[in-house]
DNA sequence: TAGTGGTCTAGACCACCGG
DNA sequence: CGGTGGTCTAGACCACTAT
């Protein structure tokens, strides 16, 4: 006799990962009960529980009360992307980091900026254009409005000194996050500050927090040439 | 008295989440053991741990055995990206959907596609080129190459009807899926697939999945011009 | 080695929703 | 209405690691 030591919800999860990667399930398909599956591998409920919301959590299954466990007809590609601070991301990819303040004034946003930060009433707010460097060279160009009346400590700190990036994340905590990536075209002046030629492609990442309904800040950070983003493993 | 109803696990996250967001709490600081968190807050001692366990998943805090839970220095912005079937992504976008094989052939790969599987044994594969349309305009065009050993069945599917990428999602489950993003600038041949300008910028996919450790298939999807890619939630 | 988070269990009740 | 997943509890033991 072996003593089979007791199984964990990974083991589970893994277990019933291989049944539908086996093809013993295609989508579609609807799994046993939770209670079955605790019972066919002598386990406890709450320890299949934990198993089928991690495959629920990855796309790879659907739950529904009632309607029981299903193997996903649409099966998704998901993903979690990780976006440091700045300054640790050039960090930790082997860079010295720079900063560089270009303009900081209050001014009165385009429809566009309002529109991104879900505000109805217009009003002025920070904007912040500023280069964050690698080893020297220019890493990202940060296009960046702050709304004074969410944070309005950032007319205290000097922006010369600390990026807005940094400061923001620090000390002001989001409840509500939307990323957005897509690629532009250099213009003249977005080029000579990143080293490069008008026209070349960028990929840009903006960014727009609230802390529950009260907008933080919207930023555009354009990349030097040659960026990637990868997934977190 | 008021009689106060059972605490669920995402009130004692919100009151955490919340003690964080007022600055009780700064990056940095230790938060009490789940023990007395639990006792104060009148819950069982896995009631907070699954209220923790969210926050940590959610990137506000870092725990440790023995270590603690402290509130993360580093705070990341942390997204969930959901990729589905371009067939879906264009239905969904209210387009209609239509698909163009261009070209299929086994052929050798580039050391640049066989470092991306990690295949360390040089072999053919399957090459697949193919444009992905909305309402009869192009949408995305990928290059894709498939690992013969790991999904040989590909080469009974009629791909002029039905997209590789299609097939794979439904009859390949990945356990593991690395994506990449980037822009590039379209050249002559890119731009004319895509109806576009050579010198466009064009946002880029690149994906590359496996089971187990076999390798599947690897795909570069370039986009239309103006794609964008948005996080979920 | 001792303190802290991670997990498992068995049981109970609730919330949702399909038939 | 009844079946299914979602959650809470109280207690126990384990695994990791800071001190």
């Amino acid at each position: 006799m072996t003593v089979r030591s007791r199984l964990s919800w990974k083991d589970v999860r893994d277990t019933v990962h291989d049944a539908i990667l086996s093809g013993q399930y295609v989508p579609g398909d609807r799994l046993p009960r939770d209670a079955d599956i605790a019972s066919s591998l002598n386990c406890a409920r709450s320890t299949v529980q934990r198993a089928m919301q991690d495959l629920s959590d990855s796309g790879l299954v659907e739950r529904r009360r009632k309607g029981g466990t299903h193997v996903r007809l649409d099966p998704v590609t998901r993903a979690t992307l990780d976006i440091p601070i700045t300054r640790r991301e050039v960090e930790q990819k082997g860079g010295r980091y720079g900063y560089q303040l270009i303009r900081q004034q209050q001014q009165t946003p385009p429809h566009k900026v309002l529109a991104a930060l879900e505000m109805t009433t217009p009003q002025d707010l920070l904007r912040v254009e500023a280069l964050h460097l690698s080893d020297c060279q220019p890493y990202m160009l940060e296009d960046r409005w702050i709304c004074l009346d969410t944070a309005p400590e950032i007319l205290d700190i000097d922006l010369s000194v600390q990026s807005a990036n940094e400061w923001l994340v620090l000390n002001k905590p989001y409840s509500r996050c939307d990323l957005r990536f897509y690629a532009i075209s250099a213009d003249e002046k977005t080029a000579d500050f990143l080293g490069t030629n008008a026209g070349a492609a960028l990929f840009v990442i903006e960014r727009t927090t609230w802390i529950e309904t009260a907008p933080i800040t919207t930023v555009r950070a354009i990349t030097r040439p040659g960026y990637q983003l990868l997934t977190s493993s």
